[in-house]
DNA sequence: ACCGAAGCGGAGCAGTTGCTCCGGTAGGGT
DNA sequence: ACCCTACCGGAGCAACTGCTCCGCTTCGGT
């Protein structure tokens, strides 16, 4: 950590996924595990985890964790960079082609994903005002983003998407939608999603699920 | 915490504007000014402020914060009971009686509120998950609460909101919108809040203020 | 003017956090 | 089988947090 020769911008994230040179084979597996506690952690209880939780629940010691990561934000980074990946390759996964379908699953999916993984939009949208380096932010628009940028397109195609609708606005009633979605029961968050389907298609007003009896 | 007598299930806001007995004037006044610096820093950086600065800006000593208030949840309770309570009187004195553009007017409101004061909503979504015990939200929905059940109530008489819609529903989309209103520029928040809007109506689809230029 | 008590302030305590250090351990090329 | 080296682990440091304690100040009734 004293002199790195030169390198990129980005100093951690070496390989996640192509340990390439000779790794010794526990310093792999050590890695692995924390970047699955930490997504854990995270998505159980937001991005304010303790380093000492992280290195307990993967079993190894807190030199083996900052031997592998110089600080507890390029883990999480790194951390979080999986997932989004993980979350885009699964989505794009189950599109049928069928655009306005595939558009309302798109974000039913991504609200169920994110009911299970609370803490995952709290990394998002942490030090937001400040800005300025919120790299979970950047993955997830690096990843999901030209996702959403098709499904947005494909839907505009088939003119049941209103054609003023961009990206931009659908990622952002994602991110609205999954603040409250992991906090109210999952009926309710179907209905305002519902709701919001309705405000984004060309003809609208479609019947919601269930008025009165939420299941 | 020990042993609480009996008593109602809200043990602290004694009196937040009324004084009663003889108290000596500066302590009333420090204790405005505390109650004036929590809900300022809470508004801009959200809940979790150092005691100590809520002191500083207050000009008062840790002391005296104590002394007014047993525990710093206190001081952020009683606060954010201010807050909301002066928030539902203006929207309140800003109805005119014609419904729809009430409850729109009224959505809009909050979200400018909501910008100016990022950190109020994190205050009342705080340990939602845990739930029980948070007393921001129960102070919010009993003062803002039964101006959103009357908008709604009127919208729906009118014939413009859609039936199926309830006060809940109302709720929670200006909490989701109000998790994004203050970390994107206003005219992206008030795309979203339009295409809601549409949602809500009974016909909806109406054109949005301005796709492309955004302001 | 006086005086008792309520009020004041900030140094200090205990707990928690992110991070470092260094002796011991075990991997893997030879 | 050997040994060098990269790696492991957890005790410990410094900074920060919520909160308490106690000597001094100031209010306000007389």
């Amino acid at each position: 950590m004293t002199s790195r020769p030169a390198a990129s911008p980005v100093p951690a994230a070496p390989a996640a996924a192509a340990p390439a040179a000779a790794t010794r084979s526990d310093a792999a597996r050590n890695r692995g595990r924390l970047l699955d506690a930490a997504a854990g952690l995270i998505a159980e209880r937001g991005s304010d985890v303790d380093v000492r939780e992280i290195a307990r629940r993967a079993e190894v010691g807190m030199g083996t964790l900052y031997r592998h990561f110089p600080t507890k934000e390029a883990l999480l980074d790194a951390a979080l960079e999986h997932v989004f990946t993980s979350w885009a390759a699964a989505a794009s996964a189950a599109l049928t082609g069928r655009a306005w379908p595939d558009l309302g699953r798109f974000l039913a999916d991504a609200l169920t994903r994110q009911t299970a993984s609370p803490g995952l939009l709290d990394a998002y949208c942490q030090a937001l005002p400040g800005q300025a380096g919120n790299t979970a932010r950047q993955h997830c628009r690096q990843q999901v983003g030209p996702l959403i940028a098709e499904l947005v397109r494909a839907a505009h195609e088939s003119g049941e998407l209103r054609p003023d609708i961009t990206a931009e606005d659908v990622s952002l009633l994602l991110v609205a939608l999954g603040r409250i979605a992991p906090v109210v029961p999952e009926p309710a968050w179907r209905r305002i999603l519902h709701v919001t389907l309705d405000g984004l298609h060309t003809r609208a007003a479609t019947p919601l699920p269930r008025p009165d009896r939420p299941l």
